[in-house]
DNA sequence: CATAAGGCAAGAGCAGTGCTCTCGTTTTAG
DNA sequence: CTAAAACGAGAGCACTGCTCTTGCCTTATG
């Protein structure tokens, strides 16, 4: 589609990823906080002035690393995924592929799920990238079908009805009932690596190993695979 | 124990008072991010050194603003807690009273359940005000005893050591298995929570009470409240 | 091939920040 | 009453994001 021709363009491309790959360097090591242009400049060698031909303000710079982090742990979600396996195996597959980038790269998963910041979040490139884990979590439940009713706990109707909409709009495949649980165990798992990735579990489920395990096979109960 | 005697440790505690409220209310309007010493001096026509009279660093003054923020959700949480309804009822009112408060302060919420702010976490004050969400909830799951014992899901051994350590340090009189599910029902609430403040639902969930109201419902089935 | 146009790096500069130090003044305690 | 401590204000340092201007160099066009 847009392939380097001249170059200069070669040198751009390569100038963004440099660019990028060093500001990952410093948020690995000070949170996005810390993360500054003018010492991204500074390691680069160039002027800070010259890092906005690349990227007019701060915030889009961390926009374009929100995109790359989306992008790494999708990656790390769907690679980790077996689809032949057995759908509890999966989930479980996935989870714990989700859990280990989180650790692995704490600063960059607070920019996903932790505080936004002020000024990107709308941007709509960042839902398709952002859904890919549920996505997947979606297909799993699909493949797992029939699902385990479990106890029976029937939606109000106007989650119902929400649900349905939801699910027609995405194209998901889901029922209404299906695509609760599906959003149920899906904040589940992030809400169980947000607290460990965060030190929230630090004083009882420490290592939360364990605990992210057991859980997993409770959510995998309510999801109701087999 | 420490009254205040002189009319300048008077003086000095309504300042430290103003200083928190206006730098809660600059929080309000534009995140932690945004949030600096000179303009809360500004506001408060004194000038920006002064302020380090009261609070040595900026770090420093957000940290008193975690701690009245968790005081501030473990009331909203205790508040609206009836010790004498039924514990199933207990458990709908404390997720109520966790989640409006989120929404009304977002960026308080941020504080505490969002990205840590690098310097500080570890300060042992922050974790007794942290828990009292989690003792509170940790009550209702006493007072429902007998839980209901739901699918047979024995802990492995490695979990149930380490819960029963948890448990009997925090003096909390559960079993391995009651502080398992109390850890679980905790992180999804403050998951829950935690997507609907930060807009993970925007697209799906939206608005997200119908959900939370199910899920409330459901975690109150896997805890074990009848 | 020459020339005009646009991409580019660099420097100076502005407004803002956290934080420190010093200097008078005021309040407290002995 | 006096010495000590607390205090407010101002200047200043090092840093930030961002803008504007200047001059160079690579493109694309005639």
């Amino acid at each position: 589609m847009n392939a380097i021709r001249t170059a200069r363009e070669r040198a751009r491309a390569e100038l963004t990823h440099e660019i990028k790959q060093e500001a990952r360097r410093q948020l690995s090591e000070a949170g996005s906080a810390q993360l500054s242009l003018r010492s991204v400049a500074r390691a680069l060698g160039m002027a800070s002035s010259a890092i906005y031909r690349y990227f007019p303000s701060r915030d889009e710079l961390l926009t374009a690393l929100i995109l790359d982090a989306y992008d790494a742990l999708g990656e790390a979600a769907e690679g980790a995924d077996l689809p032949q396996a057995a759908p509890r195996e999966r989930w479980a597959l996935v989870c714990g592929a989700v859990r280990e980038w989180a650790v692995a790269h704490p600063h960059e998963y607070a920019l996903l799920y932790g505080t936004p910041v002020p000024g990107y979040r709308a941007p709509v490139e960042t839902v398709a990238a952002g859904t890919r884990v549920l996505r997947r979590c979606g297909e799993i439940l699909l493949a797992g079908r029939p699902l385990d009713p479990g106890l029976p706990a029937p939606l109000e109707e106007e989650l119902d009805e929400q649900m349905r909409g939801v699910a027609e709009a995405a194209d998901l495949g889901l029922t209404p009932e299906e695509l609760t649980r599906l959003l149920l165990v899906w904040s589940q798992l992030f809400g169980l690596v947000t607290f460990e990735v965060f030190g929230q579990f630090n004083g009882s489920a420490d290592p939360a190993g364990p605990l992210f395990r057991h859980a997993v096979a409770r959510m995998a109960d309510f999801a109701g695979l087999r």
